[in-house]
DNA sequence: AGCCAACTTTACGTATACGTCAAGCAACGC
DNA sequence: GCGTTGCTTGACGTATACGTAAAGTTGGCT
């Protein structure tokens, strides 16, 4: 999956835009689409990322063009998603992405307390779910018994 | 917590009624509020598993009064909910309760099959639980070392 | 009589992450 | 010049389980 897709209408005014910048086969630009193939999400929920301000693509005649930069952040947003974190929560962490210096230093800090977090809470979600399971269990056990019990009279 | 909460208006009509009937200590009828207190739930929770069917008590001067099925009836909500059933399942559940034989064993094999199907859901559920812990460890080695870098700089 | 507490109903709000139209433009091939 | 494709925006819908506010009734207490 390249900058452009197939080969399409607008899409093409875009395709020529890429082609004029850098050559070479990774490309500098991706379309909406390119970037929902290859991430496996839909053109909706991209655009709700960037309603959210976790992404602000450029435009060309409207339409949305993305950097590799914009294709780096929708790359976090995914796999923070999978991980559980909230869009805010990836919102607040993106806001200090590409910075320098302090705010690079502050988002590993964010971003280090967050997982430790996470992980206790994640923990713990584990523990109520064996609980859980338990409960069940007898349940399943009580409910085979009676229909035994049921049956054979 | 007995028939009646405390004394006030509208429940002294509903007290007069519930002392009309069976004096015994282990009392016929609730009140919302009584139930409410007892399961830990608000009244709206209460009237909202109602508007949806899981609940129909009697009425007096409009207020509801639950007889001891209605109370049984909400205790097996209130389980299920903590375990994870929705309440569309758990109305599915109660429409079977409370009937006789061909019901009855119907009843006990949907909550046989669906709570073996729980069991597997949650056990999955922690397997992915699992992986995300992991990736979040990883995550989080990352970070920390970082920092360190970072600061020694 | 008047207050207050508990009860009632209706209806809109909340949180999350989009899905699903509807309507419209831009650029291409033909 | 027309259709098709892909893009756009905006608004409303979905699922779940209630919370909350508003406005009204009932009935006991003082």
């Amino acid at each position: 999956m390249a900058s452009a897709s197939k080969t399409t209408a607008r899409n093409d005014t875009v395709k020529a835009f890429v082609e004029a910048h850098g050559e070479g086969e990774a490309p500098d630009f991706f379309s909406i689409s390119d970037l929902a193939a290859e991430f496996g999400i839909s053109h909706r929920a991209i655009r709700f990322y960037e309603s959210k301000g976790l992404l602000s693509p450029k435009r060309l005649n409207g339409a949305r063009i993305y950097a590799r930069r914009d294709r780096a952040r929708l790359h976090i947003i995914v796999r923070a998603k999978s991980l559980g974190y909230t869009l805010e929560e990836t919102k607040d962490y993106l806001d200090l992405y590409g910075q320098q210096g302090e705010g690079r230093l502050k988002q590993l800090e964010i971003s280090a307390a967050r997982s430790a977090e996470m992980i206790s809470e994640l923990q713990a979600k584990k523990q109520q779910i064996d609980e859980k399971i338990e409960e069940l269990r007898l349940i399943h056990r009580v409910c085979r018994r009676k229909i035994i019990e049921k049956k054979s009279r």
